[in-house]
DNA sequence: CCAAAAGTGTTCACGGTACACCCATGC
DNA sequence: GCATGGGTGTACCGTGAACACTTTTGG
């Protein structure tokens, strides 16, 4: 981005992207946080995000902002909501669009970057408290999270390519936050006939091994072109 | 707003709102457009929308362009996505948020005013060619109408106040577009007990008049406290 | 008396839910 | 051999879907 001196004949808010990235991790829900590095709100937790350029699409900067801070690459990435309120920023009227992201944790070592001091992963039930209103965009990704979980199969995203079903059990258990027959579980995500099944079994565990499965991509595309609902 | 010379390190793209709002009449669902009287596309139709105030809230730009346009005041107006593609105006970089609005056709005569040459209702089913993107946002309107409409109880936004349940079954058809079992449909509005039957029925029919009802909010906010869930 | 829509019950199929025991593995 | 989670089947209930006839009113 080039500094100069822009003129216009109106004020304008300025306008920025903000991720809610999601990750599951032995089935509690984490979100990822930078430390500012900035004023304001500097050295306090906050969203990874940042100013849109001037040529740039918003999904676009919201992916560059997320590489750059924390290293976050190639994830799931879907608009939420935009915040436009008067007093979210101390500085100047500033709108965010803001998205939520879904990662697998295990592909992900994050690292902090730019204009970030640090980043790491927080448990969604015990979070810091965030700049800006970065708290309640955080409570609405999350919602939105909920929704969407049960009626798109975004999940896999969030677990290892390879998955036990206890696994994808407890990420809905850990976001739905409560309890799920496990006989009803399996044999309504088996029925649905989007997984396949690996050869491979866990390792490292200290009792039965359980079977991995793979999340079959085509297998859903074709069945949604046939009029199929994704719902848990 | 007032005019003058304001100055910024970086560019900023502008920022505006645009609402699609939604009107039923005769079981047709309709959205208000209005006739650009300005470039770019002066002379097309296109959605209703304007300019954030620097002190305005986006949900407070909204109502008042809405208000300001077409003269409509006073609807249910909810946020639905953000957009920013670089190609979107032909002047400069211009990210909207838009915004759905639902409203009860009878109680709004539209009126054209400020900036919009006229303003018209027209059938979802056969819009004109609409400037920028905004066969793009319709679209997507559309699809959150359709969903929300089976989720929450905003149907009746757009009736009105004392309906007949065959006139809520038409909008129902109208906005899913595919018919309903009539006695399915009367039988499962009305075991949800939000509706309440008045002592009037329809005027100026020439068959049996219907009984009208009316939508009772304060008991579907009992009902959503003790955790019931709308869904038709 | 005819047209047009209002109003009303029952049956059936399916999917959701509840529920308990044996099995494989590591220590 | 024991602790830990993996893996499996059946019975019941409630909800959604299909379906046709009588009633009221205006013209």
């Amino acid at each position: 981005m080039k500094k100069g001196d822009y003129r216009y004949d109106y004020a304008r808010p300025a306008l920025t992207v903000d991720c809610v990235v999601f990750g599951a991790d032995a089935g509690e829900l984490r979100v990822l946080l930078i430390e500012r590095g900035l004023a304001p709100f500097e050295g306090q937790w906050a969203l990874p995000g940042g100013f849109v350029g001037i040529g740039e699409e918003l999904e676009a900067a919201a992916r560059r902002e997320l590489q750059e801070e924390t290293g976050v690459e190639k994830v799931f990435l879907e608009q939420f909501h935009t915040y436009g309120g008067l007093a979210r920023d101390p500085r100047e009227r500033i709108v965010t669009v803001a998205y939520y992201a879904l990662v697998k944790l295990s592909d992900h070592r994050v690292q902090a970057a730019t204009d970030a001091r640090d980043a790491a992963w927080f448990s969604v039930a015990e979070l810091p408290k965030l700049a800006f209103d970065h708290r309640q965009i955080v409570d609405d990704a999350l919602l939105q999270l909920r929704v969407q979980l049960r009626r798109r199969p975004i999940g896999f995203e969030l677990l290892p390519k390879k998955f036990a079903l206890s696994e994808l059990q407890g990420l809905y258990e850990a976001v739905l936050e409560r309890t799920l027959d496990k006989r009803n579980f399996r044999k309504k995500v088996l029925a649905m006939d989007l997984l396949d099944e690996t050869d491979e079994v866990q390792k490292d565990v200290n009792h039965r091994a359980a079977r991995l499965y793979r999340f079959d991509e085509r297998k859903y595309r074709r069945l949604r072109k046939a009029g199929f609902d994704f719902e848990l």
